[in-house]
Formats: structure tokens, C-alpha cells, sequence
DNA sequence: GTCTATATATGGATAGAC
DNA sequence: GTCTATCCATATATAGAC
């Protein structure tokens, strides 16, 4: 027995993976319609317009983020808290690297002015959070006082330009795309990651 | 006596700032017409086509960071030279933030697929750089051995990550879009990294 | 819910007058 | 070099049959 997928999610899947390669204006209903196998104005019929399936896509996986992000308050070591942090978001980019190139295309974007007030709200409830942590291990004399604000931006910049930039990446690494983003080399950003903030933080 | 601007010169002005603010597809050649307030037809006339024109504006820049770049290859001392280089990247990407977010659109898109292959390329040509240096202090022990293919994308990316990532960095730091990109916070940022790399270095 | 046909708009590019 | 007028392609969205 074959598990009946939701009509509206596969033509979300199908327009989420359209939308981070090309772009917003460069796909159409169209070539949406066309890639999810159904008749154009079903698109009109299920999400009204293009505008608002681009909203939906984005919305859906916004929130899931925001979700893990809380499980992670919960370490009592700030250290522990701080390298746990490493890995979700590590797992989370890897996972979902097309779709951040949507995410980051419209933080740097001032077309559609509703949406990137809307990301970048969600986008830096996950910035406060790695804040408040690196904060607190400084308060509890774990961590060495340092600028809080740029080592946030360092740390999930990093992470960002990995996962996001595609050719130069693979250029840089000399590997194809699969070799890139497979588990040894994942595990080797995260370790990359900890070791500088180990030193950066001078944690012991 | 009035400095007549070259005319092609002035419509690629007006071309870049409505292409990285709103992405290639999101402008039209009437909307460049209008605000570079020549006629339509220009456009065809000067350069051709849209496209043309887009990869005109590309060009021009990434051929003088180009030229830039490899007046630092003199440096004899290698933290001196990796050091004026992070000045370099960073006083370039304050004063062109508004062409990064085109480059960087361009590489995480498949859309043009000519372009990127020569965008690609000329970064790769600066990341080459920075590994050369890197590579080269380790080899006289004035560097510890490190990932040298990570620091080079974690040196760059957090620069990238702080000048196309607009309104987040603002919110992170609590400013305004002219003071995260004044002199103060660009002496900051320079800072920052340079304390990054000399823990991270180990250097003496 | 699903399709065809179509209304309507907008964009890139060019022909041809001046 | 500069402009108007226009061609042609493509896009979104919807009306209406089934």
C-alpha cells in the first residue's frame, strides 16, 4: 500500500528545491507545475498565489528550526551547551543547504519587504540564543571575556559560507559536491569549529 | 566646467545598485532606464542585452580586487602579510557590500550557468591567496599546523557573513545599517579576526 | 478537484524615423 | 545617438466546463 502523499507538500518539496536553485522570479508556476506533474492552476487553486507558496515553503521549515534550537537550553555546562549548539546547527545546515541559500538570498535581498522582516526575526531568535549562552559562560568564568556579538556572527557565518557556497567550497576543499557535505567532512567542520572557539574562548 | 560622466559607465552605476538590491530577474531594462533616466533602447544599444550588461557590471570589479591582491605578495614576514590582507578583504567589502551580495547570489545560483564558472574562478583566485600564506607560515613555524582549507573559508566567510547578511548583523549589534559599517566597527572587525587567527595560529 | 482556454500584464528586444 | 512604436515571448491568474 503506497503512502499518499499530501498533494499541497509535494508541490512545496518540489517548489522548495526550484526556488533555491534558481531563485524566486527565475521560477514559474509553470516549471513548478511541470516538475510536480500537475496542471498549472492547481497552484492558484491550493496556495492562491506564487507569492504566497514561496511563503508557505519558507514558513514550514523556519519554524522546525526554532523548535530544536529550545531542546538545546536545557545543558547545565556552558561548554557543553556552546558545542551542542555546533552540532544542531551543523546537522540542520547540512540537511538543508538548499534551502538556506533561500534563507540568506532574501537576508541580503530588500525585494519582498514583508519576508525578510519575518526571517530575519526567526533567524536571530537563533543568534540570541548562541548570545546568551557564550554570555553565560563568560559570567561563570568558563569562557575568556571576548567581543560576544562578532563571535556569534563568526560562528554561524562560518557554518553559513560552508554550506552555502557551493563551487568555491568543493574549489577550495577539492572535492564534488557528495564529497563536500558527506559525514567525515561534516564531522570535520564541527571539530574545526571547536577547536577555534577552544582557543578563542580559552576554555580548558 | 562639469565632469561629464561616460554615459555606459553611468547606466552600469545605476545597473549594480538595482541588481544587488533587488537580484537580476526582480529588475527590468525599464526600470534601469528610468533610474539612470535614459531611454530604453540605450540599453540594447550600449551593451546589447540585459544579460550583457549584468555581466559588464560583474566584470569590471572582480577584476580590480583582482589587481589588489597581489600587491600583498610582497610581505616578507607571513603573519604581517595574512594580517594585511584580512585589511584588505574587509576595507574592500565595507566599501562594495552592495556588489558582494551579487557575487554571493550568484555563486549559490545555477541559474546563469556561464557566470559562475568565471565568478567562481576569480574567488578561488583570492582563497588561493590566503592558502598560500597560511601554508607558507606553518612551513616556518611561525604558524601552528592547522586546516588550512577551513581557515581560509572561515576567514572569508565571517567577513562575507558580516557585510551581505544586512539587517541580522544590525539587530545582532544593535545598530543602525551606516554605524555596522562605519570606520569604528570596521576597525572592530578587523580586530576581531586578527585576535581570532593569532589564538587559533598560535602565533607568538 | 482537475482541466482547458483565455484575459491581462509585463518584459526583452528591435525596426525605423529623426 | 536618440527616440517612438511595436513585435513577440512569457508570466500570473482566473473563468468556466467537466
Amino acid at each position: 500500500m503506497e503512502v499518499k502523499t499530501d498533494k499541497r507538500e509535494e508541490i512545496m518539496n518540489v517548489a522548495e528545491q526550484l526556488f533555491a536553485q534558481h531563485g524566486f522570479d527565475a521560477v514559474s508556476i509553470r516549471a513548478i507545475s511541470k516538475a510536480a506533474d500537475i496542471n498549472i492552476a492547481m497552484i492558484s487553486y491550493y496556495f492562491g498565489s506564487k507569492e504566497s507558496l514561496y511563503e508557505e515553503v519558507i514558513s514550514r521549515k523556519l519554524v522546525s528550526t526554532d523548535l530544536l534550537i529550545k531542546t538545546v537550553n536545557q545543558y547545565e555546562n556552558s561548554k557543553e551547551a556552546l558545542f551542542s549548539i555546533v552540532d544542531l546547527f551543523i546537522d540542520r545546515f547540512f540537511a538543508n543547504r538548499e534551502f538556506q541559500n533561500i534563507i540568506f538570498r532574501e537576508i541580503a535581498l530588500s525585494q519582498r519587504k514583508e519576508m525578510p522582516e519575518f526571517i530575519t526575526k526567526k533567524v536571530h531568535q537563533n543568534f540570541s540564543i548562541v548570545y546568551d549562552l557564550i554570555e553565560k559562560g563568560i559570567q561563570q568564568k568558563i569562557f575568556k571575556p571576548v567581543d560576544i556579538e562578532l563571535t556569534v556572527i563568526a560562528i554561524l557565518g562560518i557554518i553559513r559560507s560552508y554550506t552555502t557556497s557551493g563551487n568555491i567550497v568543493c574549489k577550495v576543499m577539492n572535492t564534488k559536491t557528495s564529497e563536500t557535505f558527506n559525514n567525515k567532512n561534516k564531522e570535520r567542520l564541527k571539530n574545526f569549529i571547536k577547536e577555534l572557539l577552544t582557543t578563542h574562548l580559552d576554555i580548558k
